[in-house]
DNA sequence: TCTGATATTGACCGATTGGTCGGATGTTTT
DNA sequence: AAAACATCCGACCAATCGGTCAATATCAGA
């Protein structure tokens, strides 16, 4: 019966986690030493291997609680009502929202993804890739039996091809901000409605 | 006057940089060792001291000439002739392929591009940018002052969307592949064939 | 054949790495 | 109070890190 402070079940532990978390988002696994993790949770390194048996488990239990959230983050932004139409519009502007309010979180799956040779933990970001896709495939089927969409495109190509275009966004977006042509390197919500126009109109006008 | 055997100018070096490129595009910086450099290449750890003065300009230098070889492998597969819609398609084909036929060149240029913290070569990677845009949005533009896409969109904006779409193919096939309703992770030509399909004629049906 | 320059190496250096250990702090339970 | 327990840390360890250096091997031009 004290919650008197900084004794609540695992204080140290979550500490720990997001001292590593931060830093590990910033850079790759060898370049974050255990003691500037320690340094970064103001504990002793050697208090590090109490909770933990060693960097790689933490690491795991870090990439473990960041999939976790990330996942929940864009689930939460999944959800929407209305129209087929509106329902999409507001599936990619805040899956890309989300995207970037987390961006240590992203960043830190996202690495786990490319890095070769190492398949640490991609079953999380498989998962957080399932829940988005199984979400927009439903809403694009939804709008093809409605017949607000044309049959005779794929769901799952489509997911994809607007799932691709937040993450390039996020990833390539310091880039594309010092390029002149480009005007919406600093306006996603600008940037999701340009991109979902595109998808519903097409580039080439209607036939009159 | 001997070109008898490996004394060909640099050879030595060229090893080395071949030896570094390939561990380097597979784990980040500091997991990669100069022990292990010098055992992929077949010398000596000090020797590599003799041709590059320490491991941040040996990196540096690798990515240098990736980037540079990634650049000239994209800008090739850019040229195309035709209508403007068989360019678009050509360039959006010849582009995928290229990543996925240099993924050693295209993983070392993008990981750097998203590490925090150490803008090391940014440079490079907004080069290859700029190339691949401008290109892009040439064509698109030439299709709108032609009358065959519509004047009401952004090029940048579609580039953007087109060259995110590729990139994040490339980055996540290996997820896409063991995920049920996605059946064009292997077929890298249809799947850019059902994109620029889709950005072309849109998801909505045309008005009868 | 001598000479100067370029390649190449094994041995070594201080620093840092991930990880261990024994003991010093409490806190809780008995 | 005392045993039992979780928490925390300074000091230490072997291994590896990036990097240096003196010594050799190789070879072109004289």
């Amino acid at each position: 019966m004290d919650n008197t402070l900084a004794m609540v079940e695992g204080e140290g532990r979550q500490r720990i986690l997001a001292a590593a978390e931060k830093l590990f988002s910033d850079k790759a696994f060898d370049a974050v030493s255990m003691n500037a993790i320690a340094c970064e949770a103001g504990i002793s390194k050697a208090n590090i291997y109490h909770y933990f048996p060693n960097k790689d488990t933490l690491y795991l239990a870090v990439l473990r609680v960041a999939s976790h959230n990330l996942r929940a983050v864009l689930n939460e932004a999944v959800s929407a009502h209305g129209s087929v139409l509106d329902v999409l519009r507001h599936f990619a502007r805040n899956h890309l929202q989300a995207l970037l309010n987390r961006p240590q979180l992203v960043r830190l799956v996202w690495r786990e993804i490319l890095e070769r040779g190492a398949p640490r933990a991609q079953e999380f970001a498989e998962q957080g890739f399932a829940d988005m896709f199984s979400a927009l495939v439903d809403v694009l089927k939804l709008g093809q039996s409605r017949g607000e969409f044309r049959q005779d495109f794929d769901p799952a190509l489509v997911a994809t091809l607007l799932l691709g275009a937040n993450v390039f966004f996020f990833q390539s977006r310091d880039i594309l901000r010092h390029y002149p042509p480009i005007t919406f390197a600093d306006d996603p919500a600008g940037y999701v409605a340009g991109i979902v126009e595109i998808l519903l109109r097409g580039l080439v006008p209607a036939p009159s």
